[in-house]
DNA sequence: GATATGCTTTGGAACGTTCAAGGTGGACGT
DNA sequence: ACGTCCACCTTGAACGTTCCAAAGCATATC
């Protein structure tokens, strides 16, 4: 009997592959899921007929009847037109290919700016998803208050900054240590007036890549007075930062809080005539592809997110196990990734 | 009755809000899917009860039934470090908007190189997916074909290279246009002698690009002759290019086939204390971020993603309509984004 | 030879939705 | 008064899977 329907061949069911290995269906079914329990020479009479039909469980029907869609949501951050933070691409990138290898796929979605937590609710209420990965956990963010009353499952890229009881996995990356690495690197070659171009302070994550900066600047004595400055994160903030600083506190070097603002000082130091690494140490934070290919290479702190995808997914494998596990937050370490700036 | 159970209290069903607004489950369906059918106070009822219990339909239910997912399959590219290439970002983002208002959802994978159409199968098999999105549509991709062969549904962002006869829907942008649009800039600033680093001759994307530029040429009576480079996509190639060709033509400005490659030629003006702008002009293509933010900023060709993801939505929503509707290929043009490099 | 034991397999029900029929009542025409 | 039609709503079945309880069947035990 021919299958064809208008457009497509309907897939083949377990029901098919039963009849054709002359087994019920639920043994088929044990067979994909529960090998184990089948005697060797039907189990393997039901995979040759799997083989043979092509045989792949209907993922809706089987949502349904284990309410799990193993999909994962990843609310997609709006891109920053001129800024270098194309950092997301790397991290969604890893996240897929290891939430791949769990067995999961990861469903994208936006939301608009007047209901940020529309397109969570949308896609809880329905069920769509098991669990999100939460990568905006900023200070005061509305969704992880919200996701937390919903008792939504869910996993984030980042402390949960104010909520000191959370009780959801987290991953995050040491970025102190990112700016202490970059600063300890530019003391080694030499310099001794280094100056700090950060995020305003209402910025947690950028006071704790300052406090990186200044920690290693005081434990090897070196002041820090009139050298820091803390802007918006767009290019041109920093360049009129640089500008500014070097003015009126004349440091040899740069270390930002992130790539863009590395390069609105090399906007400063293009204009003044004056080149990066040989005239005047710039570093950037996040490992850009702007500070891969700039000439000469933007020195810059690389964030494992890689590894933080990696995590995440384990977190939330043990999240939607049974029984539950949540482990303790985990705190990854960045490297320095030299490059001819410095 | 409570219906808290250990983990999140079970979404309310149709049953549940059938019973609360005294009418049978279809009703409630229709309410949702068809309220043309309902009188007034029937639909308003229904409505009411609906907002009551906070009711959205479970998406694996009716994918089962309906055998429609609603959800749009994209295969998620290596990212290329040390390459300027972060565009998909801004494509898919804007194809997860574009989407969401069409009522789809965005569901990533990966393939690893083994099996270039693994990913693919996977989810055409268990039908988790309704379409997918095909981004690399080069000469010689496996996977086109192979859709094809499976008849799947897909729509294509590039044209169909090497299959006169498609019948998917597809979206493109005319690249030859964008070069002759760099060109033209370039010799409309005085430059006679403008140089064209490019791809590689088997890519036909590549080899569409060149001929924007030596269109361009010719028309104004410009030699091309010596002026051409053709190598692979990254920073070194066009650095190498670029330096080979200022010693052997002299030109005044560059355009390239990517921003990769104008941050090599970028190298090498910085190699040799040559400004890019004042001394060289230079134009790339992609409008990357990498262009927007290097001092002195990189003129670069802007190819209209946002609204390529728009065509390509609404190409989806013809194939799944019912009756199916497969329009004709669309072009887009890309257009001059001018800064301080030119 | 009857009974218990462990391994393997099965049949019916259920997940929540939509499809395809079927019902009900009133308005209308003759 | 009767049938016809229409607008509205309901009922049972089906989508393809897994859960649950129980049945089949050898083998071991008394």
């Amino acid at each position: 009997m021919s299958r064809m329907t208008g457009r497509m061949a309907a897939p083949p069911t377990l029901a098919d592959v039963a009849e054709l290995a002359g087994v019920s269906r639920q043994t088929v079914s044990n067979a994909v899921n529960n090998p184990d329990l089948l005697r060797a020479d039907t189990l393997a009479r039901v995979q040759a007929a799997i083989e043979q039909l092509g045989y792949q469980p209907n993922r809706a029907a089987r949502s349904l009847r284990t309410r799990a869609s193993h999909l994962i949501g990843l609310r997609l951050q709006p891109v920053q037109e001129g800024t270098a933070n194309a950092m997301m691409d790397r991290f969604v990138h890893s996240l897929v290919e290891t939430a791949g290898e769990a067995g999961y796929h990861v469903l994208l979605f936006s939301t608009d700016n007047e209901d940020p937590v529309g397109g969570y609710d949308d896609l809880l209420r329905s069920t769509a998803v098991d669990a999100f990965v939460v990568t905006d956990t900023y200070l005061g963010n509305p969704q992880i208050a919200w996701l937390q009353s919903r008792r939504a499952q869910f996993v984030a890229f980042g402390r949960p900054w104010g909520y000191p009881d959370a009780r959801h996995p987290w991953v995050d990356i040491d970025s102190a240590y990112g700016s202490e690495l970059a600063t300890t690197h530019l003391i080694d070659k030499g310099h001794t007036r280094i100056a700090w171009i950060g995020w305003r302070k209402d910025s947690l994550l950028g006071e704790e890549r300052r406090s990186g900066w200044s920690h290693a600047m005081r434990s090897r004595d070196l002041s820090t007075t009139g050298l820091a400055s803390r802007v918006e994160d767009t290019v041109n903030s920093g360049r009129m930062a640089a500008a500014a600083l070097l003015d009126e506190a004349r440091p040899s070097a740069f270390v930002c809080a992130s790539d863009t603002l590395a390069m609105g000082v090399f906007h400063t130091l293009f204009e003044r005539g004056l080149r990066p690494g040989q005239d005047i140490a710039v570093v950037g934070f996040d490992d850009s592809l702007v500070a891969q290919t700039v000439p000469p290479g933007l020195t810059s702190v690389r964030q494992p997110l890689e590894e933080a995808a990696g995590e995440l997914v384990k977190a939330l494998e043990g999240l939607l196990g049974t029984p539950p596990y949540v482990g303790p937050g985990v705190m990854l370490k960045p490297a320095l990734v030299v490059r001819g700036s410095s």
